[in-house]
DNA sequence: CTGAAAGCGCTTACAG
DNA sequence: CTGAAAGCGCTTACAG
């Protein structure tokens, strides 16, 4: 009697199926699934066989709605092709699915409007979001997590659990290295305004650099991109630094790039660092760096928010994640100077948005 | 009267108490989201006002279990972090949120049984899938795809609606290139066995090469990643070639890394093709390589996929992206020879699993 | 143009 | 250990 209702045929089984095939009812094959340990091992044993053979498996959605559990989350990052989230959702994916959850994910194209609204439309279907890197302010980030839960990626708000990428301690230990090198004036190239992580290695450079009384310049730039990066080098130029810390790989390499492209030798006429650790190694030459363990990022965002969606994490649940300075090959003695330029310190200390 | 049930005083609002608020029937509220032309204008007007005076929004799951239409699709791929799928997953997922489509993302990490049991796992939840350069055996394909659409990006299965991003020609004439250039023995580093795009790419190589003269030495690798680029150095400098074709950017790159490691420059010393066109123009020297677009490889397979859920999809439909090459500066003469090796060519053509 | 009612496929107190 | 029944929050013929 492995007949489907005669009025939908070709639809899959449902769980009445095998309960009218298993001549037991629909609780009986519920929980077989659900909660096997309720069921005598000989039923368990009969429903999950006449279940196998109908090819029945249960059905999500119908369950998601009796339990108010979707087993689902959402990962929403600013770019998905920047090699730092890239590698973090391949993490977090994995571990979710570990975990039993499958996840949704969001592009929000570095855009808060797309950000809000992505997590609007998804935040039906999941029990619970990360939120890696996100643009948008704090009030609304704040708003939406009152409605489920959330886990935060590089973004430090007291009340809502977060994985920290801590990479400030080696942006200052870079700045020591290039100091070390003879390096007396270098470039930040700045990362998104409202990121985190930005502010963070900014100001790790500016403290440290006016410690060891080395002058930094501020580049800003439009995104995280290849294409910014090349586009800084001008600027970097004109401002006569011997080094350059960039927001990420990804600028890095543009900046390399651009640097090449006006002849400028890297590391014998300019140093460069960069941030993630993803892409350094590839780079030729290799880049100095700072490892910034992308997947681990995303597991561990991951336990968090399990933690959060049963219910027993403390909302001050706040995670910090080392990073090393890894000294490839791109940092080096700077040249000889040519001239002194005297350039006033842009390098005042912004700390809005904490 | 904004309250909510007496019982359940936290949770969300639902569609009852929007109807209450408003004083109309459920059926009503839900017409004027779903089908507001059925209603009055007052009617519609008053409803939404409600609506959003209690921030009620429809419960997705509910109205999936309804309608058994999830609004979800799933895209899988063999490895998020390579830029081309990265490319290719912005892309799509940008195209099926303007669609109205969320979408779940699945890492196979190259593995076929994880890939089957992604497909498996997500099945419940979307109304259709987006399988990129899948490494499953055809016949487990056309079960998955026997319940749901499917869409194939880079597999070329009858019956299914697929995405082809045509290489062939594009590596064919990068072989005429590289001839006209000089190079009468170049290597093919392999990617993925399973992969339709490998076979295609090989066989374009081998058959242009043979029409032109040229042996093609086929290097075997373990993975698409720049540690087997970088590893395939060896093999390549034993076999004595003056140029490689890559299967795609990231292995090139490696290849590339590689052979700066040995002192061998590139390309006055060797001569390197690779294929994607996200990473190339970011190298340092840029590479030449096939252009793949990426992006817009994920944007047609969405929208292959909404036609085959809306049913309006004859499954044999077949689209074949274009590609260019694009010369960069990784090609150039071949050194003057030093040695003239003869060794047999592995240049048989395979085409098993089509 | 609007409402009453059945139904989507599950889960879970409540009884026994 | 198992079943009958209510309920999760929607949608959609069917009537009027």
């Amino acid at each position: 009697m492995a007949s489907r209702h005669p009025d939908n045929p070709r639809s899959a089984p449902t769980i009445r199926d095998v309960a009218d095939a298993a001549k037991v009812s629909r609780a009986t094959v519920s929980r077989a699934f659900g909660q096997p340990n309720l069921l005598s091992r000989e039923t368990v044993a009969l429903v999950r066989a006449t279940a196998e053979r109908l090819g029945y498996v249960p059905n999500p959605t119908a369950r998601a709605l009796s339990t108010g559990r979707a087993g689902n989350i959402a990962l929403v990052v600013p770019d998905i092709t920047n090699p730092f989230f890239a590698a973090m959702m391949r993490g977090g994916q994995a571990r979710a699915r570990d975990q039993g959850y499958a996840t949704f994910i969001g592009d929000s194209d570095e855009a808060p409007e797309l950000e809000d609204m992505l997590l609007g439309k998804l935040a039906g279907q999941v029990e619970g979001f990360i939120l890696a890197s996100s643009r948008l302010p704090s009030g609304r980030i704040l708003e939406h997590a009152r409605r489920r839960p959330f886990v935060l990626i590089n973004r430090d708000l007291h009340n809502i659990p977060r994985l920290l990428v801590d990479t400030g301690p080696s942006y200052a230990q870079a700045v020591e290295h290039l100091a070390s090198l003879g390096h007396r004036t270098v470039a930040y190239v700045a990362g998104p305004t409202r990121s985190w992580s930005n502010r963070q290695r900014y100001n790790a450079t500016v403290r440290t650099a006016r410690r060891l009384g080395v002058e930094v310049v501020r580049i800003a730039t439009s995104r995280p991109s290849f294409e910014a990066g090349q586009a800084s080098t001008d600027e970097l130029v004109r401002a006569g630094v011997t080094a350059a810390l960039a927001f990420d790989d990804v600028m890095a390499q543009g900046i390399m790039a651009g640097l090449a492209g006006r002849g400028i030798s890297v590391p014998g006429d300019f140093s460069i660092v960069g941030c993630d650790g993803i892409l350094a190694p590839t780079f030729y030459p290799p880049l100095t760096s700072v490892e910034a363990h992308c997947a681990e990022a995303g597991e561990q965002a991951v336990d968090l928010l399990v933690e959060a969606m049963q219910g027993n994490a403390s909302a001050g649940r706040r995670i910090v994640l080392a990073t090393e300075l890894v000294i490839r090959t791109t940092t080096a003695v700077p040249p000889p100077r040519r001239h002194n330029k005297r350039r006033h310190t842009h390098a005042n200390i912004n700390m809005e948005q904490s």
